[in-house]
DNA sequence: TTGTACGCGTTATCAA
DNA sequence: TTGATAACGCGTACAA
């Protein structure tokens, strides 16, 4: 304020308006807001005035009134992983429709950030959270804790079960099962599996899916040829070289992936150990991520819709905070499969 | 409220933690703030209590009296362009480390929703606004008018300049004609031009430094060689037919592209066309995004620093925001040229 | 050291 | 149809 207790910040408020006007504040309010008991014409007056003026309605007020902020949090994990900004876009896609702004945090995998942010997201009021689990978030406590205040929360791609949240997800393991059945179907008996971390979801369904085409087939498995690792290039890398490594007889003759990261990195183990693909090795990734169809040999994969599970864990979230009794879902959206080179096929 | 008063709603408030202890609210303010002037044995007690009950600041009203959100917005074209997440990633970090939210909103390259997101930012009374343009973005009178509602804004990447705003880019314009000159000294006389919307920065930019090469080294422009494209795979492919219906003594030996999709797009269309990279027709991009390495063959392109970018930006903003005077400026992040094979270099 | 009064910008409620 | 008052949750300024 100066002395003569004018504003010297220059955003408008409906006092303003309305003194402006000789109107009170309900009034200009009530025009403002399409609301009925105001004479026409002066409601017209007021939006005029209003508009001249340049006033722009204070939502953290009126947030601080309704208890709402039509705001949501969104907890992603590593917004490098090209699975991820599709999920966004699809986010944005629905919320901005219906007049909801996303806070967007990245975790980068850290449980201890992934905690701070939601914090961060309570304090400022977001009406629901959607989280894609940390790789660490091992502590399911926090997260029931969080229901326990009553904030709506949906959980996406990465999941935690159990604690009466809805999750939206893919059909991970049977479309793991599918892929490793199409690589059985080729003819591959030494089928290694580089395996995600067993703390999130996506780790252990895909893994499961894997055992079950194996056992499915009658093939025994063998342990040393399932090795776990990260999620990302370096980690598949590192994980291939591992089972480069192992006797020439034990040498699996295809390797399945948890994700398409892992898979590119095993691809370039494999190159660099001068072997071949898929004539020596056969290899089939998870996600159809945008470098799967580009790389040499083409990637055999499971197309992910990334896009459409950010619509529906989006739009899961919004009836879940809009409507008192949403009823909480597993959904299971298809992850079907993509047939290219990297996995020996022609069809 | 039910019909005692109490809450049903169970977010707990300074105020109830403050009766539930039985003293006044400012006590327990000063406790949970870390202010002096409460008995160290009082303040402990507090602590737990709140602690206990679950009591989270409302940021909603904190913002309401201190006319400070602690929130940016970040607005962006089009998250489905790899370098896009890239700069989220540097804003996110710098951002949450000052721990101020990022609100994302992603404009599909649409200028009105662009706009309507930016109204939106606004009403939620952000601090600042980081924007990178849309291409429609030709209407500088808005984001002259929103300057002068006072928000602080800073652009990234694609910007709009003398509107006192400041700039977080890349030497395009340098690091375009350097590239080209690449070429040149490859050997390459008939060089096109993949050209970006003549709308954005880095579509004239680009064009320029493209032009600059060849005029510096005494090669005549031949406009037909110069087709003006979107920003995607499509567009390029599509930009890059009509320079394969050329004659063929008017065909070009190599082609300069303003990204890598567009780049993607036109070795999509050369293989088609039965044409081998770089024997046949060389080809560059720029952006160095997360594809550019594996394509067969390899890209040579511009590597720009996208998340450097992203903290660079996020980074003004917020010395913008907290600081009176923080001047304007443009900034060029140095994008460097990184040789690969399709531009028929070995070195 | 602790407490009271007030205001931030808006809307619900009740009165005129 | 319009207006006065109180309230949302918190912190500043001042008083006790």
């Amino acid at each position: 304020m100066t002395k003569d207790g004018k504003k010297t910040n220059g955003i408008v408020t409906l006092k303003e308006v309305a003194a402006a006007l000789g109107l009170s504040t309900m009034t200009v309010s009530r025009a403002l807001n399409d609301r009925p008991n105001v004479n026409p014409e002066t409601k017209k007056r007021i939006q005029e005035v209003a508009t001249k003026m340049g006033y722009t309605p204070n939502h953290v007020a009126k947030s601080l009134v309704s208890n709402r902020t039509y705001t949501i949090g969104v907890v992603i994990p590593e917004i490098g992983h090209a699975f991820f900004p599709e999920v966004v876009r699809g986010i944005d896609e629905i919320s901005s429709e219906a007049n909801y702004q996303i806070f967007l945090t990245n975790s980068s995998e850290d449980f201890e950030k992934e905690k701070r942010s939601i914090e961060a997201l309570r304090a400022k009021r977001v009406d629901g959270i959607l989280v894609s689990t940390s790789i660490k978030s091992t502590d399911f406590s926090f997260f029931e804790n969080l229901k326990n205040t009553g904030i709506k929360i949906v959980f996406f791609d990465r999941c935690i079960y159990n604690l009466g949240i809805s999750c939206i997800g893919v059909n991970d393991r049977v479309a793991s099962r599918q892929i490793t059945e199409h690589l059985i179907k080729n003819g591959y008996k030494k089928i290694a599996y580089l395996s995600g971390p067993p703390e999130v979801t996506i780790g252990r369904e895909r893994l499961a899916g894997f055992r079950e085409a194996l056992t499915n087939a009658g093939i025994e498995i063998n342990e040393d040829r399932i090795v776990e690792t990260g999620l990302t290039e370096i980690d598949g890398k590192e994980a291939m070289n591992k089972l480069l490594a192992l006797p020439k007889q034990d040498r699996p003759d295809a390797v399945a992936t948890v994700n398409d990261p892992s898979a590119l990195g095993a691809i370039e183990a494999i190159k660099e150990y001068g072997l071949s693909i898929p004539e020596d090795i056969a290899i089939v990734g998870f996600t159809n991520e945008v470098r799967a169809s580009i790389i040499d040999p083409p990637l055999t994969t499971i197309n992910q819709p990334a896009y459409d599970v950010g619509k529906r864990a989006a739009y899961k979230l919004l009836r879940t905070i809009e409507n008192e009794n949403e009823p909480v879902e597993n959904v299971e959206l298809i992850a079907n499969l993509v047939i290219r080179k990297s996995c020996g096929s022609n069809s």
